[in-house]
Formats: C-alpha cells, sequence, structure tokens
DNA sequence: TCGATTGCTGAACGACAGTTCAGCATACGC
DNA sequence: GCGTATGCTGAACTGTCGTTCAGCAATCGA
C-alpha cells in the first residue's frame, strides 16, 4: 500500500518468453547447481539478453520462485497420478526415485535453507506434498498395517523420501556400496507392509 | 614434476592462523552454506586479510579440501567411538543424527557434486565411512539378523544415513510432520534388528 | 652481524554478479 | 493517423569474487 507509486514496467506473464525464462533456469539449476542460477548466466542459456530476464522477473527470487512454482505443479501432478494408480505406495517409491525429479528438489531444499524468500514457499509445499500422501497411504495400507512393524503414513512418507535423496546424491558422487542393497530392502518392506495387487507395473 | 620451477610462498601447515582460517571456514559453511565460503568472506570472518587465507591457501578449492579433511577426521573419530562402544547400530544413529556434523556433511556433498576436485575426497571417504560401517555393524548384528527382515549392512547404512539427513533438511526448513513418528519408529526398528544391550546408554 | 626465511599487507587485475533505466521499435485500440 | 501499451535493448552503476605480487617487518641460523 505504500509501496513506490512508480513500479518498473514487467513483462506479461502468459509470455513464451517468459515461459523459455523458467525452463532455462530449471536447466541450470539441474546442471550446474543452485549457486550458479544467476540471471546472466540464464540468460546466455537462453540466448536472451540480461536485462530481459529483468524485464520478466526484476529479482532473481522472483525467478526462483517463478521456476519452484512450476516444477511443484508438475510434480504435483506426477505424485497425483502416482497416488491415484492401483498400488500408491510404490508408485510414491518410484517417485521419490525419480533421479530428474529429484535432482531439482535437492536443490531447491538447499537453496530454501539460505534464501528466506524461498523458504516459505518450499516450506509449504512439502507440509501439503506429505500431507497428500499420508491421505493416500491411510487409504492403501490403513493406519498402521501390523502394530509396531510398519511406521505411520507420515513417517513412511519422509523414510521413502530421506532414502531415495540420498541413492540420488551419493550416485552423482559416484558412491555405489549398499545401492542395490537399499534398494532391494526397500522393494521387500513394501511387500510386505503393503503387498502389490495382481497385476500392478 | 614438470610445475613451474618457480612456486609462490606458502604458509606452513602447522601455522595457528592456518588452523583459525580453517575453523572460520567451517562456521561459515555452517552457517551460511557452502554457496558463501568465499576466501574474502573467510577472512572478513576470521578478522584477516584475504591476502592472508591466499598465503596459507593458494587456491578456493585447497581451502576447501583442508576443511573437508578436518572435518572428516573429526567425523570419523566420532564413528570410531560409536562403532567401537558397546552398542554400535544406535551409536550410528545418534551420529547420524547429530545436526552439527550432518551440517557440515550436507554441504559438502553438495558442493562434491559441483566441484570436481572436492567431488573425488569426499566420494572416497563416503565409501570408506560405509565400508568400515559395514564391518562393525556385521560384527554387532551379523550378516543378517532374520532373513528378508533386515537390510544388509551396506543399506543400512545408506538407510540410517537417509533418514537422518531427511529429518536434518527438513528441519531446518521448518517442516516436521512425521519426524517424531520417523524417529520412533527407527529405533524401535533398531530394536527388532539388533536388540539394545542391558545398560546401553 | 647479516643473509635468508617467514608472516603478513596493500593494491591491483579481470571476471562476474544484481539491478536500473532511458529509450528504441512494433503492434494495437480508437 | 495517433497515442499508448508492449517487448526488448545497451549501457551503466555498484558490489563481490579469485588471484597475483612486490615488498615490508620481524625473526632466526650461522
Amino acid at each position: 500500500m505504500n509501496a513506490p507509486a512508480i513500479k518498473r514496467r514487467i513483462g506479461a506473464e502468459s509470455s513464451e518468453t517468459r515461459a523459455l525464462i523458467v525452463t532455462a533456469t530449471a536447466e541450470v539449476i539441474r546442471d550446474e547447481g543452485y549457486a550458479a542460477a544467476s540471471t546472466r548466466r540464464v540468460a546466455l542459456r537462453a540466448g536472451l539478453k540480461p536485462s530481459l530476464v529483468h524485464y520478466y522477473f526484476p529479482t532473481t527470487d522472483d525467478l526462483l520462485l517463478a521456476v519452484f512454482e512450476a516444477g511443484a505443479a508438475q510434480s504435483d501432478a506426477m505424485i497425483e497420478a502416482a497416488l491415484a494408480g492401483a498400488d500408491p505406495v510404490r508408485g510414491l517409491w518410484r517417485f521419490f526415485t525419480d533421479s530428474s525429479r529429484t535432482a531439482l528438489s535437492v536443490e531447491f531444499l538447499a537453496l530454501a535453507i539460505r534464501r528466506p524468500a524461498i523458504r516459505a514457499k518450499v516450506a509449504a509445499h512439502s507440509e501439503a506434498m506429505r500431507a497428500r500422501q499420508v491421505k493416500a497411504i491411510k487409504r492403501a495400507i490403513g493406519e498402521r498395517i501390523a502394530g509396531t512393524d510398519s511406521p505411520p503414513p507420515a513417517a513412511l512418507s519422509l523414510i521413502l523420501a530421506g532414502i531415495g535423496r540420498a541413492l540420488f546424491t551419493e550416485g552423482a558422487l559416484g558412491v555405489s556400496a549398499g545401492h542395490v542393497e537399499a534398494s532391494a530392502w526397500v522393494e521387500q518392506w513394501l511387500d510386505r507392509l503393503c503387498p502389490a495387487p495382481d497385476g500392478a507395473d
């Protein structure tokens, strides 16, 4: 309300150029890490001038937030599909071990810890994702399937996410000890928690 | 061997100033993230001049590597103590949920993915840590304690590390859904894999 | 005593960063 | 035809970065 009356012009939200910038930024983050996501580098990657990036996104945080929102929307769709399928729990595990998705997600998690403007959005989205997963897991296997033997749904969500990210991070480093064993164990474990439906893929 | 005959002077490895720089760098990384670990910022933190930092560490990678080595040595000692105790598996879990240690470790993992010079060291150290943990776990609970029910040692190491890091990362963001449940489940799970010795702390 | 070694400094270099802004065309509503 | 909104540009500002290097002052070995 007491913001300066004269505001700089900002490009239309529907612009194709704007969308191009968003996808170029996501690429830079995936390939070079969040620390490399400067407006100038993004411009170079997209074949545009730096000032054009700032025409659509006044500050770098604006850009980063837009990229996160686009990525989150995609993730949401993938999760929704996984959870709505015949085998929500295994769908979730497949989601958490999808490396192209995990790459972006890991970068934004790291970014969020250091950038207050990003943190709020990422934290809210994480909570929302977990809540949705909890509902789907409850539907699939109940509150607890076998007393102390299986974790409550929220814990299962965190555990699968954590293991998936560890597999990704170490994989990126070239560390592989225990990886196939851990994946195999998770799958057996899920079989016990919640046997796969007949012809489920 | 075919390096330039004239090399710049470098400060002594035993210098107190050098040690000061290393600890200041670790603090910067812990507090502000690896992306903030510039030689100039480190100098500011330590109350020194930027050129003095470069007197001891010609390149930033040299500095980062020294910090990693110091941290790794500390970690090694902690792990060694945990694994040598009466209850190695629970000691390991306590190590993985030690947030001050995990903070540095997470930053170096991220750094390693982007800096080739760091990657080699971090990857080698990760593999070595896992190998040592595997030996201790085998000693504590055998190859597999109960057939399909428990993971092989290398998988257990990865799983505990992954869950610990997830708890830390989400905690730093302010996300807490499922955290107490996940911790509680891990502890019950470890009880089943390997009952705690009588008076173990 | 004096030369060499050691710890440290100041100034500078080129690169890259975020951000601003006046102003150029072009297209569009009227 | 004309004013105005829109997409875009070039140049500039300010700041931070890694890194180099000549050289100062103190100390130390002989």
